[in-house]
DNA sequence: ATATTTACTGACTAATGGGTCAGCAAGATT
DNA sequence: AATCTTGCTGACCCATTAGTCAGTAAATAT
């Protein structure tokens, strides 16, 4: 008998906790969040979740970066190896990003820099500077690219790259907001994306 | 001297108090705002205001429904008076009403119904019923009748309204999560509608 | 003026929740 | 087997906060 109350396990620990606290945060963003519901979810006393971490805030911070660290940077990769055409980019590796960012992790980020960013404003900045400019600068140089390689006429959409994201934030609020509604959110990025093309590729300029 | 130290006002209280409380939920979200905070702001003892609500939870409901109560309306009354061509309604009122929605306070709706609408599930059934369901129901109806004069060819846009909403979409979280960076809301809407008319006015059906 | 009604106050309570710490026991060292 | 180190527990603390209520004074009636 004697069943051992507990095992010492130092090196897992930071991450389970912070594994837990992303679902937890997850669900009911920062404030709505209760530090002792991570602690019971990772196994583990609140003392020492308080170990690990110094503070509620601290380990909000951690799990968030977490989650964004290694996002952006692999779509990055992905791009400066590519020797595609713009239309292929658009078409091929951005859309499958995506269309499967809105069941990723990644959507969660998004879901509490909408909720909480307010009162976490250097979380927003290193979102933005990681993420979100870096996300931003890459597709408006792929359709740069297309214009200067005669691929694509030159648009508005060049300077407004939020315009080719746009269905991946529907397709993201709608499943935090209507998870239970469906909606084809691959359907959606893929039209989209479909549109696009064609608004760049057309010949005669539009009228107005 | 003699001050009088406060006025009855029986009648306005509530929607000063909901007013202010709007402020509040609308920076903190619903688990970070406080009841105090919310009576301080509207010059008002905590016990008054639970006298006109009697939860927190109550006063969070009855601080949404005023928002969005009026809202839809609006919109769908001036589509049902309106003799507009599809295209004319697109560019017109709707690109009009997806410019200043992301200044509007409709704004924090959106914000909420991310941020809280997993714990307020009626809520966002009632933001569902009022409001998401109409309005896109509305943009269905509007590109079915373009499509059935002749104006539209058949396309997914038909089944997918998100699609047209979704520079709506960007630019509200944008506003929300970067409101320091700035964004051309207005030229990213009006692009975006460029874009999708053009695309359900092509002739020739694109390859893929 | 005086009495009556009730909108309103503010001090209170009970409970919650972030954070702490003395002590315990798992595993390493000898 | 005895000792030491430290990862870990759980009971505790206290600041905060949703919600209450006895009493006060503004407006109204008499």
């Amino acid at each position: 008998m004697a069943e051992t109350r507990y095992q010492r396990r130092k090196e897992e620990r930071p991450d389970e906790i912070a594994e837990a606290a992303f679902d937890v945060f997850s669900e009911h963003g920062y404030a709505g969040a209760r530090v002792d519901e991570v602690a019971r979810k990772a196994g583990v006393s609140k003392g020492l979740l308080y170990l690990y971490f110094k503070t509620k805030e601290e380990l909000f911070k951690a799990v968030v970066m977490r989650v964004i660290s290694p996002r952006m940077d692999a779509l990055i990769e992905r791009l400066s190896t590519s020797e595609q055409s713009a239309e292929e980019f658009l078409r091929g590796p951005l859309t499958q990003f995506m269309q499967q960012l809105p069941r990723s992790r990644a959507r969660v980020v998004i879901k509490l820099m909408i909720s909480d960013g307010s009162r976490h404003p250097d979380l927003v900045d290193f979102y933005w500077e990681s993420v979100a400019s870096k996300g931003l600068a890459l597709i408006s140089s792929i359709i740069e690219r297309g214009v200067s390689s005669g691929e694509f006429r030159k648009t508005a959409v060049s300077e407004l790259p939020q315009l080719v994201i746009a269905p991946m934030m529907v397709a993201t609020v709608w499943k935090i907001v209507f998870a239970d509604r469906s909606l084809d959110t691959d359907r959606l990025v893929s039209t989209h994306i479909d549109m696009l093309v064609s608004y760049l590729k057309t010949e005669r300029s539009k009228t107005r």
